[in-house]
RNA sequence: GGUACCAUAGCUCAGUUGGUAGAGCAACGGACUGAAAAUCCGUGUGUCCCUGGUUCAAUUCCAGGUGGUACCA
């Protein structure tokens, strides 16, 4: 008896202005499928500049999922994220044998490729109710709750990450229990393969790059797109680089040419973070971009 | 052409009363479970311009050279 073929995810990640979009649209084009974007920004509309989103014209080359798809200050997360991909996926992998997932966003791909654990949507009044105590009464506060609601995650908690206390005695106070106890990290068994690539290229050739991109951006109306935005600018989705930079510049804290050279510096560590991330995981092939040959034949299925 | 000053990390510079050197920025490594382009942790990476001289020892003092800056011609 033959095995029914099933279905898989190619996963085509990397650094920031690695050549992600292209790649992906080449590869799209070439297996006749579609595109689940995972970059944690390019999900909002109104940021197409400064996150250098996909043209009208590559969105029509292949069909992509999650671009432009939340409004700045609409409440996003992994889990949301993790739910919305798997239901996209269940309807293309009738179609397609294969589906292509890329952007730079580490976590988010892990958690449709892994799942996620389950908690509670996080309540914006608590949070925002431990944040102002943390932020009056300081970071060993924070550290003696976390330490006193559960001990156990304290003890491996980077303990002086706000952010990282903050969620964890958010879930303690959320739900009663320790954080620790919720947070397995079962890896969750999905119905379909996934292939690891990882696009990149030599750090020059990389930082080159983005410096290019970065002027073009400003060439395109960076200033302009973040002016338009200003009303917006306490919302999550504005801490990003390019964002943050042109907002220093239009409260005349730095000139244009400082805001710029901020932009490259911050995306250079950007990709950095991010190749850090993906380093971890062993399952993925690494590529450059040019290795079009080595990449069709990686994803023959 | 002359005089003065300068030459130390990728950059801007500090310093060593002679015992091979350190800040900021940049860079590099790492962490990461509902904020993740976020948030946080760690690490000096060096022919102290070159060649001689003095000295137990020279990046440091002396001479010459080279390069730079300023002023005078």
């Amino acid at each position: 008896m033959q095995k029914k073929k099933g279905n898989r995810l190619i996963v085509l990640s990397g650094p920031t202005a690695v050549g992600k979009t292209d790649t992906s649209i080449e590869l799209a084009q070439y297996l006749d499928t579609v595109i689940l974007s995972a970059d944690s920004r390019q999900f909002y509309s109104g940021m197409k500049i400064g996150t250098a989103a996909p043209s009208p014209k590559e969105l029509k080359a292949a069909k992509h999922y999650f671009i432009g798809h939340l409004k700045i200050g609409d409440y996003y997360n992994v889990s949301r994220f993790e739910q919305d991909a798997l239901a996209v996926l269940e309807q293309e992998f009738q179609k397609h044998d294969q589906v292509i997932l890329t952007g730079g966003s580490g976590l988010y791909i892990d958690a449709l490729c892994r799942g996620v654990d389950e908690f509670p949507d996080p309540d914006p009044e608590l949070r925002a109710d431990l944040k102002k105590q943390y932020q009056e009464k300081g970071i060993e506060w924070l550290q003696e709750e976390v330490q006193k609601a559960d001990p156990e995650y304290f003890g491996q908690v980077d303990k002086k990450n706000p952010n990282r206390l903050l969620r964890a005695l958010e879930v303690c106070l959320a739900t009663g229990k320790p954080y620790s106890e919720q947070r397995i990290g079962n890896k969750r068994e999905r119905s379909f393969d996934i292939i690891y690539i990882a696009l990149n290229r030599p750090r020059e050739e990389l930082f080159e790059r983005i410096h290019l991109r970065t002027d073009q951006m400003l060439k395109d109306g960076l200033v302009e797109e973040v002016n338009s935005l200003a009303h917006l600018r306490h919302e999550n989705a504005l801490n990003t680089v390019g964002y943050k930079e042109i907002f220093m510049y239009l409260d005349g804290e730095y000139g244009l040419e400082l805001a710029t050279e901020k932009i490259k510096t911050n995306t250079r560590r950007y990709a950095k973070r991010q190749l850090t991330w993906f380093r971890k995981n062993p399952s993925y092939h690494w590529l450059h971009p040019d290795q079009e040959n080595e990449l069709y034949e990686l994803t023959k299925f």
